[in-house]
DNA sequence: ATGGCAGAAGCATTCTGA
């Protein structure tokens, strides 16, 4: 099973490049980010005649996340919900719409887009930090529920130096600081795993690169954008790839697509043979 | 160091993003 996460900076602007992509990929869950578009006026036919179901949380012109898959998602949430861990009211996180989640093929898909905060000195940062605290309590209750996680989307946040292109020049900065890194794995705890890191540990791979300056043809991207699972997932995983080529595009989202592949037939696949160390994170 | 680019709203220019 193929799941996906897609910043695609408008889903009226990227329609076209998105349906493209889906039909070369063939994704079972596609997650979608910054739609932009309040729910009445997604392209919910694009994606139905190709015989997918969708689930949309939008609004104008901002923000906005969508679940596209093959197997009809149950349970969908829009918004937080029993994050009792977190002191102040989830109120106030509503208005912007920044998380889905639905059950899909036994798996809690949780598709969210993360503040990005601005600046370290912004009002907006302080949101920033708030709103990933009050994401480690809601997962923190559905894994108390017992429910195998699939956590993905945009982040706005680099995990680590390894994720940013020069993380001397961006450092202690936004998507690059201890207070963001830290609220990030307070989120993850020991119970969730970075997909893309069992395979690849080294420096060089970007899922973001800044319209300006030239950023994608001189390669200088950031990875911020994650697919986050349950341990219990990782004996199923085989795969975890960025697709940089959609940013290749005209006009193209400035994220590229992030995917894995989730043997979900095969119960015997072994994580931890001889040859691989893949947990050792 | 600063501004560079893109999208939405809406029709000039501002706000937001990362």
């Amino acid at each position: 099973m193929l799941i996906a996460t897609w910043n695609v900076n408008s889903i009226r602007t990227r329609l076209s490049q998105i349906i493209e992509w889906i039909n070369n990929v063939n994704p079972d869950i596609l997650c979608l980010q910054e739609t932009k578009v309040t729910d009445d006026c997604f392209p919910f036919e694009s994606f139905e005649k190709l015989g997918f179901s969708v689930e949309v949380y939008g609004q104008k012109s901002y923000n906005g996340v969508a679940i596209i898959s093959k197997i009809k998602a149950e349970n969908v949430k829009k918004g937080f919900y029993g994050c009792k861990d977190y002191g102040q009211n989830i109120e106030i996180f509503q208005d912007q719409k920044r998380l889905i989640s639905a059950d899909i093929n036994g798996i809690k898909i949780i598709n969210v887009y993360v503040p990005n905060g601005s600046s370290i000195e912004s009002d907006k940062f302080e949101y920033k930090i708030n709103w990933l605290n009050c994401l480690a309590s809601f997962v923190e209750e559905q894994e108390k529920k017992g429910e195998i996680i699939c956590l993905m989307g945009d982040f706005n946040v680099a995990p680590s130096n390894l994720d940013i292109h020069d993380p001397k020049k961006y450092e202690g900065g936004i998507m690059a600081s201890e207070l963001e890194r830290n609220a990030l794995n307070n989120v993850l705890k020991e119970r969730l795993i970075d997909s893309f890191r069992i395979f690849e540990k080294n420096y060089g791979h970007w899922s973001w690169w800044d319209y300006r300056n030239n950023a994608y043809e001189l390669n200088k991207g950031w990875r911020i954008d994650h697919i986050y699972i349950s341990r219990g997932l990782s004996s199923k995983l085989k795969s975890s790839v960025i697709d940089s080529s959609p940013r290749a595009n005209l006009r193209p989202s400035d994220h590229a697509p992030v995917m894995i592949n989730l043997n979900l037939d095969d119960t015997n696949l072994d994580f931890f043979d001889d040859e691989d160390n893949f947990l050792e994170i």
